[in-house]
RNA sequence: GGUCCCUUCGUCUAUCGGUUAGGACACAUGGUUUUCAUCCAUGAAAGAGGGGUUCGAUUCCCCUAGGGACCGCCA
């Protein structure tokens, strides 16, 4: 069976680029009827945090990228990570290494100004006796020999044992360091397909020579390239925009964002849109891209203004509803009901549920300040609109038609063209120059509310 | 510095050696539209450079250049 797994640690919130490891992860696994599983790989105690791994896992929910069972946290499985080290040590394919951090750190310093590539000299391999002060466990890595990842992104990539060092898989504190733990996880979960960053390539020759000592069936791995910023650089926190949260927070959708991160490094032919069931039914591996993608979010709007459109009107409003929920002032019953009837009008220029929102503003806060700002109310066209105020008056009920046929009148009357009435006329309906059309705000505002809101500037 | 990886329009990408190198976003122009948008149509836009292999290379191989990742008692 395949089982894959996203292993994020809990040091920083969901990133763009773990959500699309992860969302690989799961389609791949749905793909072929197997597990996806959530470790947290929470052994660096100062820097996880309880907050981080909650929003990772809200994260994902949100994404839809389900996990299969209870997630999995590393931290309990240090006694099993500390019996493998002590095995190998056992087997003599790691050994104890009692140089100091300092002394270390020293030659390390040493290499570098010399301009030369610094890796463990390997002193204490064979050291004869043990000695009774605080030491590291290493792994004794054999000395010139090709090691090949049978990488499924990648290809072969052969590297020779000389350029690995000896790592520390069981640090002098005896806790279990990230290669150590990581490979005896994804022994004991039975992972059969890992896939992740390609910033972990090195990571991969390491494990799989800790796998051979314990004689272990290595996984098949998968290296994806990196999500670049727009710089070129590898994501990081820093970029704005790079979290889920901060898509979240702007009004992206999710399905939207699954969208893109799908797209982002691999393809189908040329579909672009991809529901949820058709991107399990047609994700594969081998479609990854070798190259590193940049992310665009022109791109992340784009298909958000996508989903934004064709999405269903419930659909979309229940969206729009947490959305507000989570980030904005709380909206009257009253006017969400309205929102919600006109949500296909609302919805026209917006590429963001923020921008729903904004568009949606006129309805719940009358905002009066652009209006004599504007200029656009004059003496002249104060009779334009008099004259739509009267004929407006006279009516009980909207309809479309009537108010086109009032329009036409008034501009009949005083042989004018449509703008000069119709702009001063948007001002004062809703506060801003750009708006739903004429007919369409008095469908959203109703005739007694635009009757209102015209008389206090005529 | 060492090791490894990558390179098709600005961006995401298609191309199983033979294509007018396709699509999408963004951009430009025109049309629709009662503002702004939407929508529709059209357009501009790419094989990093140099060598091979081949009847024929974007595609296979080599070199160069550019970019990136990793090199912790972090994960």
């Amino acid at each position: 069976m395949v089982i894959t797994r996203f292993a994020p640690s809990p040091t920083g919130n969901l990133h763009i680029g773990g959500a699309r490891t992860a969302l690989f992860n799961f389609l791949y696994s749905k793909n072929q009827k197997g597990k996806f599983l959530l470790r947290i790989e929470d052994t660096d105690k100062d820097r996880s945090k309880k907050e981080f791994e909650s929003q990772i896992i809200s994260s994902l929910k949100w994404l839809g990228i389900n996990y299969d069972d209870k997630e999995i946290y590393q931290s309990e499985n240090i006694s099993k990570h500390i019996e493998v080290a002590q095995e190998l040590l056992r087997k003599k394919h790691a050994y104890k290494c009692y140089c100091l951090p300092e002394e270390l750190e020293q030659e390390r310093n040493q290499a570098v100004a010399k301009g030369l590539n610094y890796i463990y000299s390997g002193k204490c391999r064979n050291l004869k006796e043990e000695k009774n002060i605080p030491f590291v466990i290493r792994l004794k890595i054999e000395k010139n020999k090709n090691i090949i990842l049978h990488d499924g992104v990648q290809g072969n990539v052969e590297i020779n044992t000389n350029t690995i060092e000896d790592f520390i898989i069981l640090r002098s504190d005896n806790s279990p360091t990230y290669n150590l733990s990581a490979s005896v996880d994804d022994k004991i979960m039975n992972i059969s397909h890992v896939i992740r960053g390609d910033d972990h390539k090195i990571n991969a020759i390491k494990q799989i020579i800790l796998f051979q000592f314990m004689g272990w069936k290595i996984p098949k791995y998968f290296h994806i390239p990196l999500i670049h910023s727009l710089e070129g650089k590898k994501l990081s926190k820093r970029d704005n925009a790079s979290t889920t949260d901060d898509c979240k927070k702007i009004g992206i959708l999710p399905v939207a964002l699954r969208n893109y991160l799908l797209r982002l490094g691999w393809s189908y032919k040329d579909k672009e849109i991809f529901n949820k069931q058709e991107s399990i039914k047609f994700f594969n591996l081998k479609n990854i891209g070798k190259s590193p993608s940049k992310l665009d979010f022109e791109r992340i709007k784009s298909l958000n203004e996508y989903y934004i459109k064709n999405l269903d009107q419930k659909e979309l409003f229940n969206y729009f509803i947490i959305f507000v929920n989570e980030f904005k002032k709380k909206i009257e019953e009253k006017y969400l009901k309205i929102i919600f009837q006109n949500l296909n009008i609302l919805k026209n220029k917006a590429k963001t549920l923020e921008d729903i929102y904004n568009n949606s503003s006129f309805i719940f806060e009358y905002n009066q300040t652009l209006i004599l700002k504007s200029n656009l109310i004059n003496e002249k066209n104060k009779v334009y609109l008099n004259d739509f105020l009267e004929e407006i008056s006279k009516i009980e009920v909207y309809s479309e038609k009537k108010i086109m046929e009032i329009s036409e009148e008034v501009l009949k009357k005083n042989n004018i063209k449509f703008k000069e009435f119709g702009a001063p006329l948007r001002m004062i309906l809703t506060g801003s120059s750009k708006a739903p059309s004429i007919k369409e705000i008095v469908e959203i505002l109703g005739i007694n509310e635009t009757i209102t809101r015209l008389k206090r500037y005529i």
